[in-house]
DNA sequence: GTACTAAGTCAGAATAATCTGCGTACTTGA
DNA sequence: TCAAGTACGCAGATTATTCTGACTTAGTAC
């Protein structure tokens, strides 16, 4: 199974059962990378602000608290989709951006932002 | 905003911060829908076996009890990614398969399983 | 010497999600 | 008469997630 499969190989393959080798499957992880209340919002901002740093995060975000923004962001970090640059000044200073396979979860929010306009009233 | 912009529309959008209307989010409203231990098994074995029955999707999904797969469905269900249709027989008889709002998740599902060979070792 | 800043941390409470085990209905076959 | 098949529903327990509100660190301005 390689990544580059056209769209028909990929339904001709999920009809015949072989994408998912049973717990082995390639969507189930990213799925639960973007669990949680706060992740796609924190993404979202990611997207738009370039680095931006945690109080400026908080601001953005409604309602997010300090617990579940560093939380959320030191599992977004954990799982390589967001990189973390401190710089060591008084008062403190962090920067947070998107990684490489961050920015590569754009492809999937366009066809999510399709199917969402389309079937979102 | 019209469903169908293009990728380089979309990114270009997403930059300018307008894609999310605060609390418009085309994204948010799906994830929420994909959210749960269960629900991308269901659809994958949704996918493949084109209608299924309850017992045998409770046995397709390793480790899911009657209660998590009856609300699940039924989630899936409200949310019109999933249809159920009664047989009125005795013994009882009912057939899930996914709507054409569900069958159109295929392209996002193939986005991430891109997404997931490349990224996810 | 007191207040202020940014980026957190921590303990405990509240809320949400999931699991366990049992109960339901009705009919067929042994 | 008793178990088996089929698709669930429900109460209560357990586990996971999120929230609340106070505390930290170190330097700089007042």
């Amino acid at each position: 199974m390689n990544k580059d499969m056209t769209y028909e190989e990929y339904v001709e393959k999920v009809k015949q059962g072989i994408v998912t080798d049973k717990g082995n499957c390639p969507v189930t992880p990213l799925l639960l990378m973007l669990q949680g209340k706060w992740k796609s919002q924190i993404i979202y901002e990611l997207c738009i602000h370039d680095p931006i740093r945690f109080g400026e995060l908080r601001k953005a975000i409604e309602g997010i608290t300090n617990t579940m923004l560093t939380s959320s962001l030191r599992e977004l970090e954990d799982d390589g989709l967001v990189s973390r640059i401190q710089f060591n000044e008084i008062p403190p200073h962090v920067e947070y951006s998107l990684t490489e396979k961050g920015k590569a979860l754009l492809p999937i929010f366009y066809e999510m932002t399709k199917w969402g306009f389309k079937y979102i009233p």
